[in-house]
DNA sequence: AAGTGGTCTAGACCACTCT
DNA sequence: GAGTGGTCTAGACCACTTG
């Protein structure tokens, strides 16, 4: 059967045409017609499911490509992005040894809150809402290295306040994806310096006062709502970072 | 009299014809033939000069636009982008104050020395070459803020060695490109955390031995190669940066 | 009004991947 | 060989900028 768009190829009006069949197709992906991996129909099929050429519906995919949304494979078909892969905190620090190892993860703590006036304002939720606090310290070869608070959104990850946390995996995302069905597509992460107070330094193995670098996080679902709040902190001496102009 | 170019169309066996136009293209750029801020010729004329369609050229621009190398504008023309901006290192410091504005710079030293090994190989030239070193400290409103050593490599920067920093201004890249007419188009930071010594604490006010932040900077001309080496420093408390990942 | 880049079409052929 | 995305053509018309 045909597809007919509800909204005939113009949905705004100073919009091209192309941005418009991004935006549809951004729908339903989010919507979950083609989930995470698989492929969306070939251009072809999508041109003449949209009555417009073959340029036009590949100027949307480009789009959806840049934007991170698709991934575009030469000869195998348009596929959806699976989200953020784990262990992407580690792009930040230097620890010794080898590297592209995922740190192996520990819950310390875990309790339902209610959210305070700034984890509610950076999950844009309302305070007083009911949250999911992770306290989580992550260890390379038995060595700690990072020490993480993450708020999560309650109505929406209820499944974790009763499951063991020692079943979860060493990374995050791709438990949220299992377990919840929360798909990351985007993160901001935000950098800063600080002095490590003695709760922080002492799970590390390192003593109060010792400069350390704070993270904060703030991850957001294929929806665009902000669905993990993380503050990470580590040792300072670790941390490098480079970025490139242009 | 019509541009015939040498290498007819297809400059290396498995590359595409826009991706051949594109290099063409940046060559003709990077040798000044269209020196930065000036237009080039349009679509229509650089299509009909190279005997390709209008898509296909145009394919060959939106390459170049998304490495930052020209810039379009609807309706006025295409143009060669003018490198980077000025007072880009303040985009990792939050100093009170007005954003925005451009710190006052100072030069406290100037020597052309024989590059050590370190300085030689991230600016690309042999140990011992001849390069000027420059000391300079930043500041915001009277407030010390960075502390910068700065290797440029000799031959090319000779119009420095005797000219009177006072009247260089408070950019760099600026005056590079009116005294030297080297256009910056390109740069990489590392980041990193230190405790700053005497020598680098006193210029800034701090203590020795206070937490400071060193941004390492490579800095590349339009040419592609490296022409300036940087090292900052300043007060890590005032640190702070966001990464966006998708 | 003339010139620019931006969008769109309706084809053709090529390169890659799988079976 | 069949299906996919990648490249390329030769047009048309639109939107923006300037004289």
């Amino acid at each position: 059967m045909r597809h007919t768009p509800s909204t005939p190829l113009q949905a705004e009006p100073g919009q091209s045409r192309y941005a418009a069949l991004a935006t549809a197709l951004r729908h339903r992906i989010v919507a979950g017609e083609w989930p995470p991996g698989t492929p969306l129909p070939a251009e072809t099929h999508l041109a003449a499911e949209h009555g417009v050429a073959l340029g036009t519906i590949r100027q949307a995919l480009a789009l959806l490509a840049e934007q991170g949304l698709i991934e575009r494979r030469h000869g195998k078909g348009t596929f959806v992005r699976g989200g953020l892969a784990g262990a992407t905190m580690l792009r930040f620090f230097r620890f010794g040894g080898d590297d592209g190892a995922v740190p192996q993860s520990r819950i310390l703590d875990r309790q339902c809150v209610a959210a305070s006036a700034e984890v509610a304002r950076r999950l844009d939720i309302a305070p007083g809402e009911p949250v999911l606090w992770l306290h989580r310290l992550r260890s390379l070869r038995g060595q700690p290295c990072l020490l993480e608070d993450i708020w999560l959104p309650l109505p929406l990850f209820d499944a974790l306040v009763d499951s063991p946390p020692e079943q979860w995996g060493d990374l995050l995302y791709p438990m949220l994806a299992e377990r919840c069905g929360v798909v990351i597509a985007r993160a901001t992460d935000d950098i800063g310096f600080t002095l490590l107070g003695a709760a922080q330094a002492h799970p590390l193995g390192l003593p109060p006062g010792h400069p350390g670098v704070t993270v904060t996080r703030q991850a957001y679902a294929l929806s665009g709502h902000c669905v993990e709040l993380r503050i990470t902190r580590a040792d300072a001496a670790a941390f490098h970072y480079t970025v490139t102009l242009h």
